[in-house]
This record gives structure tokens, C-alpha cells and sequence, in this order.
DNA sequence: TATATTTGAAACAGATTGGTTTCATAATAA
DNA sequence: TTATTATGAAACCAATCTGTTTCAAATATA
């Protein structure tokens, strides 16, 4: 069982439910609500983002209200960043070939 | 089969190889000499990258030399950037919350 | 030309995934 | 208490995924 946050965002419906749920707490069934699949499988897409901790649990009575945890979200962040310094040396370096155009 | 960026970073040998060839293009070959897996194993992660355009192919007599495609990236960037502004906005209330309890 | 090298592709096997059905548990309402 | 509601979990199935084996095609070398 792979549980990191790159395979939980692979599937289209747990992105779609991080977006809806960044912005407001949701219970399974209102979530279940948005999509056309059923409220089970809302729950397993649940299981795996809690698992790899892109969403956090908060009881209250019977319920249980899902919610976005923006720190784990900045794992994904941070990979891409390793590519972002690379497009950012090859724009240095793009800056340094124009300049020497410039001065010949 | 589905085969979009998100999908395509799923596997954390995909995810390798982008590093890998990020700063320098490489045949299949040189590019499975870094890993444990067979040639045709990396082959079958290549065609994935290059189906969603996350790499290109430089054909070079009978060597086909890969490398990272940077634009394709950003897909996966823009889609975190939703939510880096959901955590934006969340920062300027902070700061009006802030800003009441200073003036009171 | 004959041989070796580099690569992609198809066929196959085992593991994993996403969804459904069914059941158990806990909290609320009648 | 009894019935209803909200939820998680286990069993199961079809589809998909990753890796291996095998083969074919194209290019380079002796």
C-alpha cells in the first residue's frame, strides 16, 4: 500500500475533493454529495488523504468533518521546487548569452 | 489508461527519472544505469512521460536522448497555486485579525 | 555483408486500485 | 427503548499498473 501524497493526488476525484474542501470543512456524505460516485467510495478517497495526511478528521457528535492540511500540501511544493531552481539557473544562464550578445 | 501529469508523478521511478534528466538529456540506456530496474521497465516509464509530455525525445542516430520538458511542469504548478491562494488569503485575515487586536 | 547495439512494442503475470455491496458501530431522534 | 442517521471497514470484482520476457526494427561496426 503506496500512501504518499503524490499517488493520493493522482486520482482526478481526491484532487477535486481537496479543492472543495480547502475552503470549508465537509462531512463525507456533503462531500459524496458533489460527485457521482457514492459515499463509500468518498470514504475510501478519504482514508488515503488522511493516511498521507492531506487532510485532517474533526469529530463532532456523529459527524466527521474533513479538512485541508495546507502543510502537507507543501510536500508537493517543495518537489516541484527542485525543478524551479533548475528553470531558474537556465534563465541565468539565458540572462549571461544575451549579455554577451549585447556587448559584441 | 489514463495518462496526465498527476498520474504520470504517481511513481517515484518517474519522479527520479524527471530529476535525473532535468539538468542533463539521456538515452534509456543511461538513464536505467541508475537504477535497479531493466532497461525495458524504464522504457515503459519513458513512453508514459513522453505521452503527457512531461519529457521529449531527441532522436540521435539509433539514440533516442530524453529530457525534461520544463513547461509541462507548471501544470502540476498551477494547480498547487489554487491552493497557495486559498493559504494567501487565510495569511491577509490572519492580518486583519491581527491589525483589530492591535488597535483595541 | 554479417554482427552487435539501441530501442520500442507486444504478451504475459502478479500486485494494486477504485468501486460496489454488505455489515458493524456510534450518535441522535421519536 | 426503538428507529434513524452518519460513518468506517471488510469482502469482493473488474480494470489498471509495473515489471519481465521475448521479439522486431533501425543504426552502427567489423
Amino acid at each position: 500500500m503506496r500512501r504518499d501524497v503524490f499517488q493520493a493526488i493522482a486520482d482526478p476525484t481526491r484532487r477535486a475533493i481537496l479543492l472543495l474542501i480547502a475552503l470549508q470543512a465537509m462531512t463525507p456524505n456533503a462531500i459524496a454529495g458533489h460527485f457521482d460516485t457514492s459515499r463509500q467510495a468518498v470514504s475510501k478517497h478519504l482514508r488515503i488523504l488522511t493516511e498521507c495526511q492531506l487532510v485532517k478528521q474533526k469529530h463532532s457528535g456523529r459527524e466527521i468533518f474533513y479538512q485541508l492540511n495546507p502543510g502537507k500540501m507543501k510536500e508537493i511544493d517543495k518537489w516541484l521546487e527542485q525543478f524551479r531552481k533548475i528553470w531558474e539557473n537556465r534563465f541565468i544562464e539565458l540572462d549571461k548569452v544575451l549579455s554577451t550578445l549585447k556587448n559584441n
